[in-house]
RNA sequence: GGCCCAGUGGCUCAGUUGGUUAGAGCGCCGCCCUGUCACGGCGGAGGUCGAGAGUUCGAGUCUCUUCUGGGUCGCCA
């Protein structure tokens, strides 16, 4: 019978001096001064605690325990000769009567050091997940990654939210990502498919007389992963409220995610409600981006008219987007720097120049200005030591380049980015329709459970391009948190929703038949979001990759090289689900 | 599927213009050390340089193919 323990590792402080306790632990460490005395660093959830080895007896005991083996330590609490500032039991020690292995760990060399294991080959950390977890550093994101759900999940509460699951096993949705499939065991050559997204059922609580409904919701794509993308299955807060608008949607959030940011968050400072709305077009226009990170206090400035045709070849006929900073210092080295990375990410071309100190323009394509210099000057209002970001193209391509090129002259220049804060904003009034780039058709923009702005009217008289939606994107830092909408209730408005992009009520019946019944039976206005739980927690953490906020991520190739998933299955499985393999190539 | 980057003892990395026996730190093993805290000192083991082919008198280094991992584009209503 194991002894309880009566502390753990990360408690013990001078008033325990004196004490007899029993603490359990992984040995992290030993360091041997001599024959008889050596300190011994005991690590449990939480914390580390020192056991000085004093005696030749207790020393041999440990010869042959290899590191990170648990261990059971029985001792008395002394206070340290040398303390130790830097750790919270550092004033005191444990002086042991009674060591026991709880657990061994056969291997005298482990993958990696528990300690650097951050820096480790990543297939490895992954393979060994449960030692990389035990490194302070990587386990303290899980835990923070459990106090954020936490907060998330009571302030729904209190807000009057109710928790609801969804099925996981349901059916596949026409639209989308690509889905996973579940063959049906009793139902030959059928499947369920996992949800993407709670949407349909989410909207059908609402149509069921729920109010308010949230959900820690898991959602399953079968899409390629990304740094910012984990392969397969991820989180969303995701909410709907009944008989509610856009600004219901909003205040829900506003008052939701700003005080779990500043409390856990990596910075300090959030946006405090309102958030800034900014229409899509503007954005466009003001940021080229549809998720502009406002730490960045630059813009975008039409400069079309004054440099489209100063014989600059790849501003012929084009649409000239320019980017004025002022006390950018940069040296030139930075600039190319930053206008090869505007290539890489974008595949179109920055230019610059500089207007120094003397009025004179210089750098970049200054040469092909100086015929128009007091123009070019009075149009884009520089001053002295002004630095010209630019890009050209086709409009679209032109501003998402300048999109671009702004994010970057304002993370490489300390004046024009408050690095240290969380700066939220709403994009709002996205277009109902677009012309398809491949189609060359009339396309659902977003999605198409929005409810146009202005209603069936606006359907049935305007141009289709120019209505607007109630569809909505949360953005934080340049990242795209969530998107949302005041969802389309009506059956009529849906249908010739659809019909404007060549469907129709079959159509709608066919995609989405439960909700559309569901519908005819008296639907309440509703609306809701759907922000992203990974990313959040990036955003809080700090981290660049998803797989450290996640506690058993899968790799790039959504494989689970830990478990060994996918993996094939017995022939019995295969033939229980009438599925017969046709290998590729 | 396209493109970019990486792969050298258990881990992290260095390795010059292609040139002798491929190095370092950490870890591991042994010895020493009575207050360490990234303990220290001395010694030792441990390598098919991801794999295959080629060029060459000679390849970790150059070329081609391939595998693995990461990033990115496509994709992600």
């Amino acid at each position: 019978m194991i002894q309880s323990r009566t502390h753990n590792c990360g408690e013990l402080r001078l008033s325990d001096a004196g004490g007899q306790v029993t603490l359990v632990g992984w040995f992290e460490n030993i360091r041997r001064v001599s024959k008889n005395l050596g300190f011994l660093i005991l690590r449990d959830f939480y914390g580390t605690t020192q056991i000085v080895v004093e005696t030749e007896e207790i020393m041999q005991q440990l010869d042959g325990v290899n590191k990170e083996s648990t261990l059971s330590v029985t001792g008395t609490v002394r206070e340290r000769s040398n303390k130790n500032t830097e750790l919270p039991t550092g004033e005191v020690e444990v002086v042991p009567e009674k060591i026991e292995v709880l657990g061994k760990c056969i291997y005298n060399a482990l993958p990696f050091e528990i300690n650097q294991s951050a820096e480790a080959d990543e297939n490895t950390r992954l393979k060994y997940r449960y030692l990389d977890l035990r490194n302070p550093s990587v386990k303290n994101k899980i835990v923070l990654r459990s106090r954020i759900v936490s907060e998330l999940r009571n302030k729904m509460t209190e807000l009057g939210f109710l928790e609801i699951t969804t099925p996981i096993l349901t059916c596949s949705s026409p639209e989308g990502a690509r889905d996973y499939l579940v063959p049906a065991r009793n139902h030959p050559g059928k499947f369920y498919a996992l949800p993407q997204a709670p949407q349909q059922f989410k909207q059908i609580l609402m149509a069921s007389g729920f109010d308010r409904y949230f959900q820690i919701a898991p959602c399953f794509r079968d899409e390629d992963a990304r740094a910012d993308r984990s392969p397969g299955e991820f989180y969303q807060l995701d909410m709907e409220m009944a008989f509610a608008s856009q600004e219901d949607v909003f205040s829900v959030i506003e008052e939701v995610l700003p005080p779990v940011f500043e409390k856990y968050g990596v910075y300090h400072t959030a946006s405090k409600a309102p958030f800034v709305r900014i229409p899509y077009l503007e954005a466009m226009e003001k940021y080229g981006s549809d998720k502009p990170d406002l730490r960045i206090d630059l813009v975008l400035t039409d400069a079309t008219g004054i440099l489209a045709d100063c014989g600059f070849g790849p501003f012929e006929g084009q649409t000239v987007e320019a980017i004025v900073v002022d006390g950018f210092t940069a040296t030139r080295k930075v600039i190319d720097g930053i206008c090869a990375e505007v290539e890489v990410q974008t595949a179109n071309k920055a230019f610059w120049f500089k207007l120094d100190e003397k009025g004179e323009l210089v750098g970049g394509i200054s040469k092909f200005l100086q015929d128009r210099k007091e123009a070019v000057i009075a149009a884009l209002g520089l001053k002295p030591g002004d630095f010209v970001g630019l890009t050209a193209g086709k409009k679209a391509a032109a501003l998402k380049t300048a999109g671009v090129l702004r994010r970057l002259l304002g993370a490489a220049s300390e004046k024009h980015m408050k690095k240290d804060s969380y700066e939220f904003c709403w994009i709002v009034d996205f277009p109902m329709y677009e012309i398809g780039e491949e189609s060359g058709e009339l396309e659902f923009c977003h999605n198409p459970f929005s409810m146009p702005q202005g209603g069936m009217e606006a359907l049935n008289s305007s141009d289709p391009l120019s209505i607007l939606a109630y569809q909505y994107d949360l953005v934080c830092n340049g990242v795209e948190l969530s998107s949302g909408a005041v969802r389309n209730h009506d059956p009529e408005i849906m249908i010739r929703a659809f019909e404007l992009v060549g469907l129709g009520e079959d159509d709608v019946k066919a995609k989405f038949p439960a909700m559309y019944n569901a519908f005819c039976y008296g639907a309440p206005p509703h609306a809701g979001i759907a922000p992203g739980v990974d990313r959040m927690i990036m955003l809080i953490c700090g981290e660049e990759s998803i797989r450290e906020i996640i506690p058993f991520p899968m790799n790039k190739n959504a494989m689970d090289v830990m478990m060994g998933a996918p993996a094939a299955v017995e022939q019995k499985q295969l033939d229980d689900v009438h599925i017969r393999i046709c290998m590729p190539e």
